[in-house]
RNA sequence: GGAGAGAUGCCUGAGUGGCCGAAAGGAACAGUUUGCUAAACUGUCGUACUGGCAACGGUACCGAGGGUUCGAAUCCCUCUCUCUCCGCCA
Protein backbone atom coordinates (compact mmCIF):
# COMPACT_ATOMS: atom_id res chain seq x y z
CA UNK A 1 0.00 0.00 0.00
CA UNK A 2 1.39 3.10 -0.91
CA UNK A 3 1.75 6.03 1.58
CA UNK A 4 -0.93 8.65 1.26
CA UNK A 5 2.09 11.71 1.96
CA UNK A 6 3.94 10.30 -0.62
CA UNK A 7 0.91 10.42 -2.83
CA UNK A 8 0.11 14.31 -2.20
CA UNK A 9 3.71 15.24 -3.09
CA UNK A 10 4.31 13.12 -5.90
CA UNK A 11 1.06 13.25 -7.99
CA UNK A 12 2.19 13.78 -11.23
CA UNK A 13 5.05 10.52 -10.94
CA UNK A 14 2.70 8.76 -9.34
CA UNK A 15 0.17 9.18 -11.99
CA UNK A 16 3.01 8.86 -14.95
CA UNK A 17 4.28 5.67 -13.50
CA UNK A 18 0.82 3.47 -12.57
CA UNK A 19 0.29 4.72 -16.49
CA UNK A 20 3.53 2.22 -17.06
CA UNK A 21 1.09 -0.55 -15.59
CA UNK A 22 -1.65 0.45 -17.27
CA UNK A 23 -3.62 1.77 -14.25
CA UNK A 24 -6.65 3.29 -15.38
CA UNK A 25 -8.87 4.56 -12.46
CA UNK A 26 -6.50 7.25 -12.38
CA UNK A 27 -9.07 9.43 -10.64
CA UNK A 28 -8.74 7.78 -7.12
CA UNK A 29 -5.40 9.66 -6.44
CA UNK A 30 -6.87 12.31 -6.68
CA UNK A 31 -9.83 11.44 -4.84
CA UNK A 32 -7.59 10.16 -2.08
CA UNK A 33 -5.87 13.20 -2.29
CA UNK A 34 -8.89 15.10 -1.55
CA UNK A 35 -10.22 12.49 1.41
CA UNK A 36 -7.13 13.04 3.12
CA UNK A 37 -7.49 16.51 3.22
CA UNK A 38 -10.95 16.44 4.41
CA UNK A 39 -9.12 14.04 6.69
CA UNK A 40 -7.06 15.91 8.34
CA UNK A 41 -9.17 18.85 8.94
CA UNK A 42 -11.46 16.57 10.43
CA UNK A 43 -8.96 15.41 12.89
CA UNK A 44 -8.13 18.93 13.38
CA UNK A 45 -11.30 19.83 14.71
CA UNK A 46 -11.87 16.32 17.17
CA UNK A 47 -8.07 17.29 18.72
CA UNK A 48 -8.93 20.55 19.44
CA UNK A 49 -12.57 19.34 20.86
CA UNK A 50 -10.69 16.38 22.56
CA UNK A 51 -8.39 18.83 24.26
CA UNK A 52 -11.13 21.39 25.19
CA UNK A 53 -12.85 18.37 27.01
CA UNK A 54 -9.24 17.25 28.84
CA UNK A 55 -9.19 20.25 30.27
CA UNK A 56 -13.05 20.43 31.06
CA UNK A 57 -12.28 16.90 33.26
CA UNK A 58 -9.23 17.90 34.59
CA UNK A 59 -10.74 20.91 36.20
CA UNK A 60 -13.79 19.57 37.03
CA UNK A 61 -11.71 17.09 38.79
CA UNK A 62 -9.99 20.01 41.04
CA UNK A 63 -12.98 21.54 41.94
CA UNK A 64 -14.83 18.17 43.60
CA UNK A 65 -11.93 17.77 45.03
CA UNK A 66 -11.61 21.13 46.82
CA UNK A 67 -15.13 20.89 47.81
CA UNK A 68 -16.59 23.21 45.17
CA UNK A 69 -19.57 20.98 43.61
CA UNK A 70 -21.47 23.65 42.33
CA UNK A 71 -18.91 25.07 39.90
CA UNK A 72 -18.20 21.40 39.27
CA UNK A 73 -21.72 20.96 37.93
CA UNK A 74 -22.00 24.18 36.33
CA UNK A 75 -18.81 23.10 34.20
CA UNK A 76 -20.31 19.83 33.93
CA UNK A 77 -23.62 21.03 32.29
CA UNK A 78 -21.32 23.02 29.56
CA UNK A 79 -19.58 19.96 28.66
CA UNK A 80 -22.50 18.47 27.29
CA UNK A 81 -22.74 20.01 23.71
CA UNK A 82 -19.05 18.97 23.13
CA UNK A 83 -19.77 15.65 23.96
CA UNK A 84 -22.16 16.12 21.41
CA UNK A 85 -19.58 17.29 18.72
CA UNK A 86 -16.32 15.03 19.67
CA UNK A 87 -19.35 11.71 19.06
CA UNK A 88 -19.99 13.48 15.31
CA UNK A 89 -16.92 14.28 14.55
CA UNK A 90 -15.26 10.78 15.88
CA UNK A 91 -18.16 9.48 13.65
CA UNK A 92 -17.24 11.48 10.76
CA UNK A 93 -13.66 10.73 10.63
CA UNK A 94 -13.81 6.77 11.25
CA UNK A 95 -16.30 7.32 8.05
CA UNK A 96 -13.24 8.74 5.86
CA UNK A 97 -10.69 6.65 7.24
CA UNK A 98 -12.41 3.85 6.28
CA UNK A 99 -13.24 5.50 2.82
CA UNK A 100 -9.22 6.02 2.52
CA UNK A 101 -8.58 3.14 3.43
CA UNK A 102 -10.49 1.24 0.51
CA UNK A 103 -9.41 3.51 -2.28
CA UNK A 104 -5.58 3.25 -0.64
CA UNK A 105 -5.77 -0.73 -1.22
CA UNK A 106 -6.81 -0.72 -4.84
CA UNK A 107 -4.05 1.23 -6.01
CA UNK A 108 -0.72 -1.34 -6.94
CA UNK A 109 2.85 -0.42 -6.69
CA UNK A 110 4.76 2.21 -8.36
CA UNK A 111 6.60 0.40 -11.38
CA UNK A 112 10.38 2.21 -10.86
CA UNK A 113 11.86 4.24 -13.37
CA UNK A 114 13.27 1.48 -15.76
CA UNK A 115 9.73 -0.40 -16.08
CA UNK A 116 9.06 -0.08 -19.54
CA UNK A 117 4.90 0.46 -20.09
CA UNK A 118 2.73 -2.45 -21.14
CA UNK A 119 0.33 -4.28 -21.09
CA UNK A 120 1.35 -8.17 -20.94
CA UNK A 121 3.55 -10.89 -21.41
CA UNK A 122 4.15 -9.48 -25.10
CA UNK A 123 6.02 -6.16 -23.21
CA UNK A 124 8.53 -7.89 -21.43
CA UNK A 125 12.34 -6.76 -21.97
CA UNK A 126 14.23 -9.69 -22.29
CA UNK A 127 17.62 -8.61 -20.49
CA UNK A 128 20.01 -11.47 -20.24
CA UNK A 129 19.88 -14.70 -22.35
CA UNK A 130 21.92 -17.81 -21.37
CA UNK A 131 23.57 -21.08 -23.03
CA UNK A 132 21.60 -22.90 -26.19
CA UNK A 133 18.99 -24.92 -26.35
CA UNK A 134 19.36 -28.45 -25.94
CA UNK A 135 20.01 -30.83 -29.48
CA UNK A 136 17.35 -33.04 -28.64
CA UNK A 137 16.82 -36.27 -31.20
CA UNK A 138 13.85 -37.06 -33.25
CA UNK A 139 12.20 -39.16 -30.04
CA UNK A 140 12.33 -36.29 -28.06
CA UNK A 141 9.41 -36.43 -25.46
CA UNK A 142 7.62 -33.77 -23.60
CA UNK A 143 8.17 -34.62 -19.52
CA UNK A 144 4.88 -35.76 -18.70
CA UNK A 145 5.43 -38.51 -21.32
CA UNK A 146 9.09 -39.07 -19.90
CA UNK A 147 7.17 -39.06 -16.11
CA UNK A 148 5.42 -42.18 -17.15
CA UNK A 149 7.93 -44.01 -18.90
CA UNK A 150 9.76 -43.86 -16.07
CA UNK A 151 7.37 -44.58 -13.73
CA UNK A 152 8.55 -40.97 -11.74
CA UNK A 153 5.46 -38.55 -11.56
CA UNK A 154 1.90 -39.92 -11.50
CA UNK A 155 -0.77 -37.37 -12.60
CA UNK A 156 -3.67 -39.94 -12.30
CA UNK A 157 -2.88 -41.24 -8.93
CA UNK A 158 -2.96 -37.45 -7.71
CA UNK A 159 -6.55 -36.70 -9.58
CA UNK A 160 -7.75 -40.22 -7.47
CA UNK A 161 -6.58 -39.31 -4.27
CA UNK A 162 -7.38 -35.16 -4.39
CA UNK A 163 -7.64 -33.88 -7.82
CA UNK A 164 -5.97 -32.33 -10.98
CA UNK A 165 -2.72 -30.16 -10.52
CA UNK A 166 -1.92 -32.54 -7.01
CA UNK A 167 0.67 -34.81 -8.65
CA UNK A 168 2.32 -37.89 -7.05
CA UNK A 169 6.00 -38.31 -6.97
CA UNK A 170 7.53 -41.70 -6.90
CA UNK A 171 10.94 -43.64 -6.45
CA UNK A 172 13.64 -41.28 -8.06
CA UNK A 173 11.19 -38.64 -9.26
CA UNK A 174 10.06 -38.38 -5.44
CA UNK A 175 14.18 -38.11 -4.64
CA UNK A 176 15.15 -35.77 -7.45
CA UNK A 177 12.52 -33.77 -5.68
CA UNK A 178 14.08 -34.04 -2.26
CA UNK A 179 17.78 -33.38 -3.97
CA UNK A 180 16.24 -30.09 -5.29
CA UNK A 181 15.07 -28.77 -2.01
CA UNK A 182 18.34 -29.28 -0.40
CA UNK A 183 20.59 -27.97 -3.19
CA UNK A 184 18.53 -25.13 -2.88
CA UNK A 185 18.98 -24.70 0.67
CA UNK A 186 22.52 -24.95 1.00
CA UNK A 187 23.18 -23.11 -1.77
CA UNK A 188 20.92 -20.25 -0.20
CA UNK A 189 22.44 -20.85 3.28
CA UNK A 190 25.78 -20.45 1.57
CA UNK A 191 24.52 -16.77 0.52
CA UNK A 192 23.79 -15.89 3.88
CA UNK A 193 19.97 -16.93 4.31
CA UNK A 194 18.97 -18.49 7.30
CA UNK A 195 16.93 -21.36 7.02
CA UNK A 196 13.48 -21.46 8.16
CA UNK A 197 10.26 -23.53 9.30
CA UNK A 198 7.33 -21.65 8.81
CA UNK A 199 3.65 -22.81 9.15
CA UNK A 200 2.02 -23.99 5.66
CA UNK A 201 -1.24 -21.59 6.94
CA UNK A 202 -1.84 -18.27 7.02
CA UNK A 203 -4.11 -16.08 8.91
CA UNK A 204 -5.70 -13.06 7.72
CA UNK A 205 -3.72 -10.55 8.89
CA UNK A 206 -0.95 -12.60 7.37
CA UNK A 207 -2.46 -12.55 3.71
CA UNK A 208 -3.37 -8.82 4.17
CA UNK A 209 0.90 -8.02 4.90
CA UNK A 210 2.43 -9.54 1.83
CA UNK A 211 -0.65 -8.16 -0.37
CA UNK A 212 -2.61 -11.33 -1.22
CA UNK A 213 -5.71 -9.85 0.68
CA UNK A 214 -8.05 -8.73 -0.39
CA UNK A 215 -6.95 -8.67 -3.51
CA UNK A 216 -6.35 -12.67 -4.68
CA UNK A 217 -8.98 -13.92 -1.95
CA UNK A 218 -9.80 -16.18 -4.37
CA UNK A 219 -6.50 -17.63 -5.49
CA UNK A 220 -6.27 -18.99 -1.89
CA UNK A 221 -7.02 -22.41 -0.58
CA UNK A 222 -9.71 -21.09 2.70
CA UNK A 223 -10.04 -23.52 5.57
CA UNK A 224 -13.38 -21.51 6.86
CA UNK A 225 -13.50 -23.55 9.99
CA UNK A 226 -10.88 -21.84 11.26
CA UNK A 227 -10.68 -18.78 8.81
CA UNK A 228 -6.91 -19.90 7.36
CA UNK A 229 -5.47 -19.82 4.35
CA UNK A 230 -2.73 -22.44 2.14
CA UNK A 231 0.26 -19.82 1.30
CA UNK A 232 0.48 -19.59 -2.03
CA UNK A 233 4.26 -18.92 -1.56
CA UNK A 234 6.63 -18.88 1.47
CA UNK A 235 6.84 -15.29 0.80
CA UNK A 236 3.45 -14.76 2.90
CA UNK A 237 4.68 -16.28 6.08
CA UNK A 238 8.54 -15.02 5.95
CA UNK A 239 7.82 -12.23 4.96
CA UNK A 240 5.48 -11.75 7.91
CA UNK A 241 7.60 -12.55 10.75
CA UNK A 242 8.41 -9.55 10.72
CA UNK A 243 4.87 -7.73 10.46
CA UNK A 244 4.97 -5.05 13.21
CA UNK A 245 8.38 -5.58 13.79
CA UNK A 246 11.02 -2.37 13.86
CA UNK A 247 14.35 -3.07 13.06
CA UNK A 248 17.81 -1.56 14.38
CA UNK A 249 19.32 -0.29 11.51
CA UNK A 250 22.51 -2.48 12.16
CA UNK A 251 20.06 -5.64 12.14
CA UNK A 252 19.72 -4.96 8.41
CA UNK A 253 19.62 -6.61 5.85
CA UNK A 254 17.97 -9.45 7.05
CA UNK A 255 18.06 -12.43 4.92
CA UNK A 256 15.87 -15.61 5.32
CA UNK A 257 14.84 -18.74 3.25
CA UNK A 258 11.93 -21.40 3.62
CA UNK A 259 11.26 -24.51 1.40
CA UNK A 260 7.72 -24.65 1.90
CA UNK A 261 4.78 -26.17 -0.57
CA UNK A 262 2.54 -23.55 -2.33
CA UNK A 263 -1.04 -24.17 -2.71
CA UNK A 264 -3.06 -21.99 -5.50
CA UNK A 265 -6.45 -22.34 -7.18
CA UNK A 266 -5.27 -20.76 -10.08
CA UNK A 267 -9.28 -20.52 -11.00
CA UNK A 268 -9.86 -19.70 -14.17
CA UNK A 269 -6.57 -20.79 -15.68
CA UNK A 270 -7.06 -24.60 -17.45
CA UNK A 271 -5.84 -25.02 -21.25
CA UNK A 272 -3.00 -26.51 -23.24
CA UNK A 273 -0.86 -24.79 -21.53
CA UNK A 274 -1.27 -26.42 -18.20
CA UNK A 275 -0.60 -29.82 -18.88
CA UNK A 276 2.07 -31.71 -17.01
CA UNK A 277 4.03 -30.01 -14.65
CA UNK A 278 3.42 -26.75 -16.01
CA UNK A 279 1.00 -25.25 -14.00
CA UNK A 280 -0.13 -27.52 -10.65
CA UNK A 281 -2.47 -26.83 -7.66
CA UNK A 282 0.55 -27.69 -5.02
CA UNK A 283 4.11 -27.65 -5.84
CA UNK A 284 7.07 -26.91 -4.20
CA UNK A 285 9.37 -24.06 -3.78
CA UNK A 286 12.32 -22.44 -1.93
CA UNK A 287 12.01 -19.27 -1.38
CA UNK A 288 14.44 -16.59 -0.32
CA UNK A 289 13.22 -13.09 1.24
CA UNK A 290 15.13 -9.86 2.11
CA UNK A 291 14.37 -6.67 4.02
CA UNK A 292 17.01 -4.22 3.50
CA UNK A 293 17.73 -0.34 3.75
CA UNK A 294 15.53 1.59 1.50
CA UNK A 295 19.36 2.73 -0.52
CA UNK A 296 20.11 -0.66 -0.83
CA UNK A 297 17.41 -3.02 -2.78
CA UNK A 298 17.82 -1.88 -6.31
CA UNK A 299 21.92 -3.36 -5.69
CA UNK A 300 20.04 -6.18 -3.30
CA UNK A 301 17.19 -7.07 -6.22
CA UNK A 302 20.11 -7.48 -8.76
CA UNK A 303 22.32 -9.69 -6.53
CA UNK A 304 19.23 -11.88 -5.87
CA UNK A 305 18.57 -12.23 -9.62
CA UNK A 306 22.43 -12.81 -10.11
CA UNK A 307 21.92 -15.30 -7.36
CA UNK A 308 18.56 -16.96 -8.88
CA UNK A 309 20.98 -17.71 -12.13
CA UNK A 310 23.53 -18.93 -10.55
CA UNK A 311 21.39 -21.61 -9.42
CA UNK A 312 20.00 -22.09 -13.17
CA UNK A 313 23.61 -22.15 -14.45
CA UNK A 314 25.19 -24.70 -11.75
CA UNK A 315 22.03 -27.30 -13.14
CA UNK A 316 23.24 -25.91 -16.92
CA UNK A 317 19.89 -25.36 -18.05
CA UNK A 318 19.09 -22.76 -21.07
CA UNK A 319 17.54 -19.54 -19.57
CA UNK A 320 16.46 -15.76 -20.20
CA UNK A 321 15.53 -13.18 -17.54
CA UNK A 322 13.05 -10.80 -18.34
CA UNK A 323 12.25 -7.56 -17.09
CA UNK A 324 8.39 -7.42 -16.34
CA UNK A 325 6.84 -4.71 -18.39
CA UNK A 326 4.28 -2.50 -15.94
CA UNK A 327 1.38 -4.34 -17.00
CA UNK A 328 2.74 -7.84 -16.17
CA UNK A 329 3.91 -7.02 -12.92
CA UNK A 330 2.24 -8.15 -9.91
CA UNK A 331 -0.02 -5.72 -8.27
CA UNK A 332 2.83 -5.04 -4.86
CA UNK A 333 6.27 -4.92 -6.77
CA UNK A 334 7.99 -1.44 -8.22
CA UNK A 335 10.05 -4.26 -10.50
CA UNK A 336 10.31 -8.03 -11.29
CA UNK A 337 13.07 -9.80 -12.82
CA UNK A 338 11.40 -13.33 -14.01
CA UNK A 339 13.72 -16.37 -15.04
CA UNK A 340 12.48 -18.69 -17.99
CA UNK A 341 13.89 -21.68 -18.54
CA UNK A 342 13.51 -23.49 -22.05
CA UNK A 343 11.75 -26.25 -22.67
CA UNK A 344 13.24 -28.24 -25.07
CA UNK A 345 10.49 -30.48 -25.91
CA UNK A 346 7.50 -28.20 -25.37
CA UNK A 347 9.57 -25.39 -27.44
CA UNK A 348 8.51 -22.74 -25.01
CA UNK A 349 9.81 -20.79 -21.92
CA UNK A 350 8.88 -21.88 -18.41
CA UNK A 351 8.70 -19.30 -15.50
CA UNK A 352 11.09 -21.11 -12.74
CA UNK A 353 11.31 -17.74 -10.64
CA UNK A 354 10.31 -14.11 -10.23
CA UNK A 355 12.23 -11.46 -7.91
CA UNK A 356 11.07 -8.53 -6.70
CA UNK A 357 11.73 -5.65 -4.89
CA UNK A 358 8.44 -4.09 -3.34
CA UNK A 359 10.03 -1.04 -1.45
CA UNK A 360 7.77 -0.07 0.85
CA UNK A 361 4.74 -1.12 -0.51
CA UNK A 362 4.31 -4.29 1.33
CA UNK A 363 6.50 -2.70 4.46
CA UNK A 364 3.65 -0.67 4.78
CA UNK A 365 0.41 -3.04 5.19
CA UNK A 366 3.15 -4.85 7.51
CA UNK A 367 4.34 -1.87 9.84
CA UNK A 368 8.01 -2.92 8.88
CA UNK A 369 10.21 -0.38 10.35
CA UNK A 370 13.94 0.19 11.11
CA UNK A 371 14.93 2.72 13.34
CA UNK A 372 17.95 4.82 12.14
CA UNK A 373 21.19 5.27 13.44
CA UNK A 374 20.38 8.78 13.50
CA UNK A 375 17.29 7.74 15.52
CA UNK A 376 14.71 8.00 12.98
CA UNK A 377 11.89 5.49 12.21
CA UNK A 378 11.12 4.59 8.53
CA UNK A 379 9.50 1.70 6.64
CA UNK A 380 12.24 -0.89 5.43
CA UNK A 381 12.23 -2.20 1.39
CA UNK A 382 11.49 -5.83 1.53
CA UNK A 383 12.31 -8.19 -1.44
CA UNK A 384 11.65 -12.08 -2.50
CA UNK A 385 12.63 -14.32 -4.97
CA UNK A 386 11.88 -17.87 -6.07
CA UNK A 387 14.96 -19.89 -5.74
CA UNK A 388 13.24 -22.17 -7.17
CA UNK A 389 10.08 -22.74 -7.85
CA UNK A 390 10.46 -27.23 -8.60
CA UNK A 391 7.96 -28.49 -11.31
CA UNK A 392 9.15 -26.57 -13.88
CA UNK A 393 12.84 -27.16 -13.49
CA UNK A 394 12.02 -30.87 -13.02
CA UNK A 395 10.13 -30.64 -16.45
CA UNK A 396 12.81 -28.57 -18.03
CA UNK A 397 15.69 -31.23 -16.55
CA UNK A 398 13.53 -34.52 -17.74
CA UNK A 399 13.26 -32.76 -20.94
CA UNK A 400 16.71 -31.23 -21.73
CA UNK A 401 18.59 -34.19 -19.91
CA UNK A 402 16.70 -36.77 -21.72
CA UNK A 403 19.12 -39.60 -23.76
CA UNK A 404 18.89 -42.94 -24.76
CA UNK A 405 20.11 -44.09 -21.26
CA UNK A 406 17.65 -42.36 -19.85
CA UNK A 407 17.22 -38.85 -17.89
CA UNK A 408 21.04 -38.09 -17.30
CA UNK A 409 20.98 -35.98 -13.83
CA UNK A 410 22.98 -32.83 -13.82
CA UNK A 411 26.24 -32.65 -12.55
CA UNK A 412 25.64 -30.35 -9.67
CA UNK A 413 22.76 -32.59 -8.40
CA UNK A 414 24.21 -36.64 -8.65
CA UNK A 415 25.49 -35.75 -4.67
CA UNK A 416 21.72 -35.04 -3.90
CA UNK A 417 20.51 -37.73 -5.20
CA UNK A 418 22.60 -40.37 -5.42
CA UNK A 419 22.26 -41.61 -8.69
CA UNK A 420 23.12 -40.16 -12.44
CA UNK A 421 20.28 -41.73 -14.02
CA UNK A 422 16.83 -41.87 -13.82
CA UNK A 423 16.04 -44.78 -16.45
C1' G B 1 -14.16 -31.28 23.23
C1' G B 2 -14.67 -29.83 29.05
C1' A B 3 -12.89 -26.43 33.09
C1' G B 4 -10.15 -22.29 34.60
C1' A B 5 -6.68 -18.02 34.15
C1' G B 6 -4.95 -14.04 31.52
C1' A B 7 -3.85 -10.01 27.53
C1' U B 8 -0.11 -3.15 30.08
C1' G B 9 5.88 -0.09 26.76
C1' C B 10 11.89 -4.08 23.82
C1' C B 11 11.34 -7.76 28.30
C1' U B 12 9.69 -8.77 33.47
C1' G B 13 5.99 -6.46 36.03
C1' A B 14 3.06 -2.60 39.19
C1' G B 15 -1.24 -0.02 38.59
C1' U B 16 -9.14 -1.20 40.35
C1' G B 17 -12.04 5.96 38.41
C1' G B 18 -8.81 12.07 38.02
C1' C B 19 -2.04 13.73 40.17
C1' C B 20 -1.22 7.39 34.63
C1' G B 21 1.50 7.64 28.34
C1' A B 22 1.65 4.81 32.49
C1' A B 23 5.82 2.89 38.82
C1' A B 24 9.98 -0.25 39.45
C1' G B 25 13.67 -3.50 37.67
C1' G B 26 16.13 -5.42 33.42
C1' A B 27 17.82 -4.76 28.37
C1' A B 28 19.54 -1.18 24.87
C1' C B 29 21.95 3.51 23.62
C1' A B 30 25.11 7.95 25.04
C1' G B 31 28.46 9.94 28.60
C1' U B 32 31.64 9.94 33.24
C1' U B 33 34.89 6.97 35.96
C1' U B 34 38.50 3.03 34.70
C1' G B 35 45.36 -0.50 33.45
C1' C B 36 41.89 -4.42 30.59
C1' U B 37 37.25 -7.15 31.29
C1' A B 38 33.61 -6.10 34.64
C1' A B 39 31.26 -2.87 37.89
C1' A B 40 29.49 1.90 39.51
C1' C B 41 27.29 6.60 38.44
C1' U B 42 24.53 10.15 35.15
C1' G B 43 21.40 10.82 31.12
C1' U B 44 18.34 8.99 27.03
C1' C B 45 14.98 5.37 26.08
C1' G B 46 7.07 3.81 22.64
C1' U B 47 4.09 4.48 18.17
C1' A B 48 0.87 7.20 14.99
C1' C B 49 -1.70 11.59 13.34
C1' U B 50 -1.29 16.80 13.63
C1' G B 51 0.59 22.35 14.44
C1' G B 52 5.46 24.84 14.16
C1' C B 53 11.72 26.79 10.59
C1' A B 54 12.74 25.14 15.31
C1' A B 55 12.34 25.10 20.47
C1' C B 56 8.12 23.04 21.81
C1' G B 57 2.84 21.84 21.61
C1' G B 58 -2.16 19.19 20.67
C1' U B 59 -4.68 14.43 20.03
C1' A B 60 -5.05 9.13 20.07
C1' C B 61 -3.25 4.38 21.59
C1' C B 62 -2.54 -0.20 28.19
C1' G B 63 -5.52 -7.23 22.88
C1' A B 64 -10.02 -5.33 19.37
C1' G B 65 -14.86 -3.02 19.23
C1' G B 66 -18.89 -0.84 21.86
C1' G B 67 -21.01 1.29 26.59
C1' U B 68 -21.26 3.96 31.57
C1' U B 69 -18.97 8.75 33.42
C1' C B 70 -17.50 15.64 33.47
C1' G B 71 -13.24 12.05 33.44
C1' A B 72 -11.58 4.89 32.02
C1' A B 73 -5.45 0.96 31.65
C1' U B 74 -8.89 0.80 35.87
C1' C B 75 -16.30 -0.30 35.84
C1' C B 76 -19.98 -2.97 32.20
C1' C B 77 -20.98 -5.76 27.42
C1' U B 78 -19.30 -8.34 22.92
C1' C B 79 -15.37 -10.41 20.19
C1' U B 80 -10.34 -12.22 19.33
C1' C B 81 -6.09 -14.38 20.97
C1' U B 82 -2.76 -16.74 24.56
C1' C B 83 -1.71 -19.87 28.68
C1' U B 84 -2.81 -23.93 32.40
C1' C B 85 -5.37 -28.50 33.75
C1' C B 86 -8.48 -32.72 32.03
C1' G B 87 -9.91 -35.73 27.72
C1' C B 88 -8.44 -37.37 22.78
C1' C B 89 -4.18 -38.00 19.73
C1' A B 90 0.79 -37.74 15.93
Amino acid sequence: MLQVNYIRENREKVLERLGARNFKQTEIIDQIIQLDEERKQSQTSLDNLSAIANSSAKQIGELMRTGNKEAADKLKAETTSNKEAIKSYGEQLAALEEKLFSLIVQVPNIPNELVKPGVGAEDNEEVYLHGEPAQLGEHALPHWELAAKYDIIDFELGVKITGAGFPVYKGKGAKLQRALINFFLDHATAQGYREMQVPHMVNEASGFGTGQLPDKEGQMYHAGVDNLYLIPTAEVPVTNLYRDVILKEDELPVKNTAYTPCFRREAGSYGAHVRGLNRLHQFDKVEVVQIVHPEKSYQVLEEMSSYVQSLLQELGLHYRVLRLCGGDMGFTSAMTYDMEVWSAAQQRWLEVSSVSNFETYQANRLKLRFKGNTGKTQLAHTLNGSALALPRIVASILENYQTDKGIKIPEALVKYTGFEYID
